[in-house]
DNA sequence: TTTAAATGCTACCTATCGGTGGTATTTTAA
DNA sequence: TTAAAATACCACCGATAGGTAGCATTTAAA
């Protein structure tokens, strides 16, 4: 119950490059320093949130990656879905394919609130809304 | 942002017989084909729940699986941790490993309530609480 | 008593995910 | 001008999840 590994990397340097004010451009080397994420697939991961819009790369010396876009305008779905390919294929737990809310599963009525809740916060939540003095370190 | 498919097996072939009054002892074989689980893959699932002590076998021909316990016992949560190892190494979505409350990274805030609501739902629903009514086929 | 239908177990196979290696290309500081 | 520091890309590797094969054992119907 729980975001693939390569969400949370996506998701945690893109939140901690969204809360550090005090630089535009970040390297890869930088990132992998800073969070210990593997170099090799930190690259993989970064040139994909590239190919999806999200953060732009300048090439050569001194160069590295800088969003592409307002903050407010990345939300945390997007960036799973940009890294993680099938991001929706079955939205639910349990996967029935056929079901609705007039032919539900059993888990169905149980499983109401929480996928409320998780939408909500993916499609809801932004990177303009994270507060810079929290922990950006694993 | 799901169940592993072997935790989704493991939880449909339990609502189904909890859902399932006309009958107490069910047959991989017959759940295989009523649920369309791969066989194979089925059995080893069943063995698992058996070794964790939430249904019980019976041998030879006539045999199969039925319940060891009271369906009120039985929580969601139980039946995920039995198939699936790990199942709590990291209860975040972020994975970070020196946070709490005091300490939180950024979307920490925007997790608490999906967070919560899983766990109402994992450590609070039973398979006594599943309605007969629903479907129970894929 | 035989045989079919069931579970028990172990070893293996396959696809996907997470991760690495190596090399080409771009750019700028020295 | 040169070398270092950066991204771009592709192929592969290793671990794990999902799934299969085959055979042994148990039991009851026929
Ligand atoms: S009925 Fe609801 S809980 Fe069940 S599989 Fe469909 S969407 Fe999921
Ligand atoms: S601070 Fe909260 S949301 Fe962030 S990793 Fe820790 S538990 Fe998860």
């Amino acid at each position: 119950m729980r975001l693939s590994k390569t969400s949370e990397y996506a998701i945690r340097v893109l939140s901690f490059m969204a809360t550090s004010p005090e630089r535009q451009v970040f390297s890869v080397m930088f990132i992998h320093q800073e969070l210990e994420i593997p170099y090799k697939y930190l690259t993989k991961i970064m040139r994909m949130l590239s190919q999806a819009g999200m953060v732009a790369a300048t090439q050569g010396r001194e160069g590295g990656f800088s969003f592409a876009k307002p903050l407010a305008s990345i939300k945390l779905t997007e960036i799973v879905a940009a890294v993680e390919k099938n991001a929706d294929e079955s939205p639910c737990i349990l996967g029935f394919r056929y079901c609705n809310d007039q032919k539900p599963c059993a888990l169905h009525p149980f499983w109401l609130k929480p996928k409320s809740a998780i939408d909500e916060m993916m499609l809801g939540v932004t990177l303009a809304d994270l507060d810079a003095k929290s922990i950006r370190k694993v």
